[in-house]
RNA sequence: GGAAAGGUAGCUCAGCUGGUUAGAGCACGGCACUCAUAAUGCCGGGGUCGAGGGUUCGAGUCCCUCCCUUUCCA
């Protein structure tokens, strides 16, 4: 039996989870329970990120204790993870014995092998803070281009690499006090000391060719020492023997998968070292996202190597995600927290959507929230969960029992035969490949279904077997196509092993059909998603938080921002600009039967809304009419054009109920703001 | 600045080592059906494959230049 441990980058626990983290998490878990449905020993481990000085610098401005808000931290993160359904086997910190205990270890083994040097290195420093500033925490201006308030480290406008002591007018942004240059000795790891071995590894097969590809421009460049320790105060681990030296996060973070092993094993009785020693048979995967290749393709497996564990077998590397087209950005609105995602969709259509579109490449996936309800009403509900649907009753009707054989074999087979291809797609992380074959079989079976007309054998009383015959075959291919989907929707998936009275944790239980066993009532199993509900998602944007200077982390980048919730303050109210506006005409728009073109006046500027009220209004009974509109709604392109606003309507939960246009009392003027 | 990835139908994407009229899903139009969560099936319209050069009997697929998007640079 394989046995294999899988992790995937720790979350920063500065911050809430965001939807990058998600299509991680999602790509990680997805591959892990096929694993296990393929009956693989396979364990998924992951942990908080908890160290280094942005946790700090954020638990003091909050006044509470790094250990307070890495404890408030790890629990909402977990309640969103589980609420995505990713199963963790387990799920640790890096704030833990098992990770000081593992950390001083491999760090003694690189000391005592000679790994580890000592060197002076001059630093920012607050006086008043009392402390060194990382690169982040240092802004001035452009020394290239002149460009104020960039960060220590790079500029934004030129892109021009430098360090924090070129500034032009350094500032601390800690205490807004101007640093001090001061010296003090640094510990290195000898990077360069592991070069013969990292392009030994390289040439196996454990990175994809753009990794590989970058790494060669590494090795070029040349590899350098990595300064692993920081001067108190510093929240982390002490270094044994440094008193007043603490590692740096990104030392003990990736040692953090190990720690979080660790417990497992402690947990239930497995052997850490059947995993870790450098014979090892167990495989090794680490998930992760292009911007921390670096350090898990070159500093991880040379720490590992160096103190006497196993490389890993291979690191998956994936891109970045984009939210209709743009980086996720809280000023655009784009920024999606997992909380926030949650108060508005369930967690299945997302994992579905990601799945569709992940390859095994470093591409970055676009998450287009129209795209994502087409998909999922259309794939899901439309194709597969139609064809329980659409078969379940004749069953019903023919007692509650599936039929003792299948009329065509063949097709069953057909289906059921597809899964060595597609486990090994999916295997492959080619997630959007094995999406499409299984929908190309789910019209296989709708067209099965289609053909064979069991709705015109059932009128025919000496016709019945034939009749639940064909709904038995439709079934059997329902519960193909379920096992298959089941790593990407498992509740889905629970709920059709409850229809279907079997379990759906098999890769190769379709191998044999299901035959003459009682089916349970049907009860639809995925509902369509509601366009309104991501238009609330996108509108209500996530509500920002003071920015927090970012630090490496094990996890994608990430900026933080507080806990979404669904409780509005006066800030968030705020952002809104609502005007009154007038309509100076409305026209219907070519190939939309949804939409009136509305041409508005609001004051001092004229603006061009398209508003889905076709249904309820006639253009002609609109011109001259006041509306309320948000003004400041970010633009947005359609088919027919650039929308620039939104006009107020009142709906009920269905359209049904009727739209009704918001409008402000006689004697308003367009322009006027709404407060 | 250096480097990488990408730019294919309205949208999201496939197109392997160059080879017949460039594909799928969604959206759109027509027809059929009514078992199913207005689902499904059949048919159809729609692309100068980012632009311009070049190699070749033949290029979305190779080479060069340019434009645009995204990303990485310890």
């Amino acid at each position: 039996m394989r046995k294999i441990l899988v992790t995937s980058a720790l979350p920063y626990a500065n911050g809430p989870l965001h939807l990058g983290h998600l299509i991680e998490a999602v790509q990680t878990d997805i591959w892990v329970r096929l694993q296990k449905m393929l009956g693989h020993d396979c364990v998924y481990v992951c942990a908080e990120d908890a160290h280094g000085t942005p946790i700090m610098i954020r638990a003091q401005s909050e006044g509470v204790t790094p250990e307070a808000l890495i404890a408030r931290v790890a629990t909402e993160h977990a309640r969103d993870y589980a609420d995505f359904l990713i199963e963790h086997d387990q799920f640790h910190s890096t704030h833990s014995p098992e990770n000081r205990e593992l950390t001083a270890f491999m760090y003694a083994r690189l000391r005592d092998a000679g790994y580890i040097t000592r060197r002076p290195v001059r630093q920012a420093y607050d006086s008043e803070a009392g402390m060194f500033l990382p690169d982040r925490y240092v802004k001035g201006g452009c020394p290239k281009c002149g460009t104020p308030d960039q960060y220590g480290d790079s500029c934004e406008n030129c892109g021009a690499t430098y360090s924090p002591a070129d500034l032009v007018n350094p500032v601390s942004t800690v205490t807004g006090s101007v640093p001090v240059w001061r010296e003090s000795d640094h510990l290195f790891f000898r990077l360069g000391a592991f070069e013969e071995m990292l392009r030994e590894w390289l040439a196996t097969d454990a990175l994809q060719a753009g990794v590989r590809a970058k790494l060669e421009e590494w090795f070029e460049a040349g590899l350098k020492d990595w300064d692993i320790s920081r001067d108190h105060p510093y929240f982390g681990f002490e270094i044994p023997g440094e008193p007043g030296k603490f590692f740096y996060v990104w030392f003990d973070a990736p040692v953090g998968y190990l720690g979080s092993l660790r417990a497992l094993c402690n947990r239930t009785g497995r052997s850490f070292d059947d995993y870790m020693r450098p014979a090892s048979h167990a495989e090794l995967y680490h998930f992760i996202g292009k911007d921390i290749s670096y350090f898990h393709t070159l500093f991880w497996p040379a720490v590992l190597e160096g103190s006497g564990f196993r490389k890993p077998t291979a690191v998956f590397v994936h891109g970045f995600l984009t939210v209709n087209g743009q980086k996720m950005s809280k000023s655009r609105g784009t920024f999606i927290t997992a909380r926030h995602y949650l108060d508005h969709l369930p967690a299945e259509p997302l994992r579905y959507y990601f799945a569709a579109k992940l390859g095994p490449g470093l591409d970055d996936i676009d998450l287009n929230l129209d795209d994502l309800v087409a998909r999922v009403n259309s794939d899901v509900v439309g194709k597969l969960v139609n064809i329980a649907s659409r078969c379940a009753g004749f069953v019903a009707r023919a007692g509650g029992t599936l039929a003792t054989a299948l009329p065509d074999a063949a097709l069953y087979d057909e289906l059921a035969g597809a899964r060595g291809r597609i486990a090994e797609l999916f295997n492959a992380r080619d997630y959007a490949a094995a999406i499409r074959e299984i929908m190309l079989l789910a019209d296989r079976a709708n067209q099965y279904v289609d053909h064979h007309k069991p709705w015109t054998l059932a009128k025919d009383p000496a016709r019945a077997a034939e009749t639940l015959a064909v709904a038995t075959e439709g079934v059997n291919l329902f519960r193909v196509l379920m096992t298959f989907l089941a790593p990407v929707l498992p509740r889905i998936a629970e709920d059709a092993a409850r229809f279907l009275g079997v379990p759906l944790d098999r890769w190769d239980a379709v191998a044999t059909p299901l035959l003459g066993v009682a089916l349970n009532e049907f009860q639809p199993l995925a509902t369509r998603l509601d366009r309104k509900s991501v238009a609330a998602l996108v509108a209500a944007g996530t509500p920002t938080a003071a920015p927090v200077t970012r630090a490496p982390t094990t996890a994608t980048k990430t900026t933080a921002a507080t806990p979404a919730t669904t409780v509005a303050d006066i800030k968030d109210f705020s952002r809104l600009d609502l005007r009154v506006a007038k309509i100076v005409s409305a026209a219907t728009v070519d190939g939309s039967d949804k939409l009136l073109r509305l041409e508005l006046d609001v004051g001092d500027r004229a603006c061009t809304v398209f508003s889905g009220i076709r249904a309820a209004y006639e253009p002609a009974q609109l011109n001259g009419r006041l509306v309320l509109m948000v003004a400041n709604l970010a633009p947005r392109k359609m088919r027919f054009g650039t929308s620039e606003g939104m006009v107020l309507c009142a709906s009920g939960n269905d359209d049904a109920q009727g739209l009704f246009l918001l409008s402000p009392d006689s004697g308003a003027i367009p322009g006027m703001k709404v407060t």
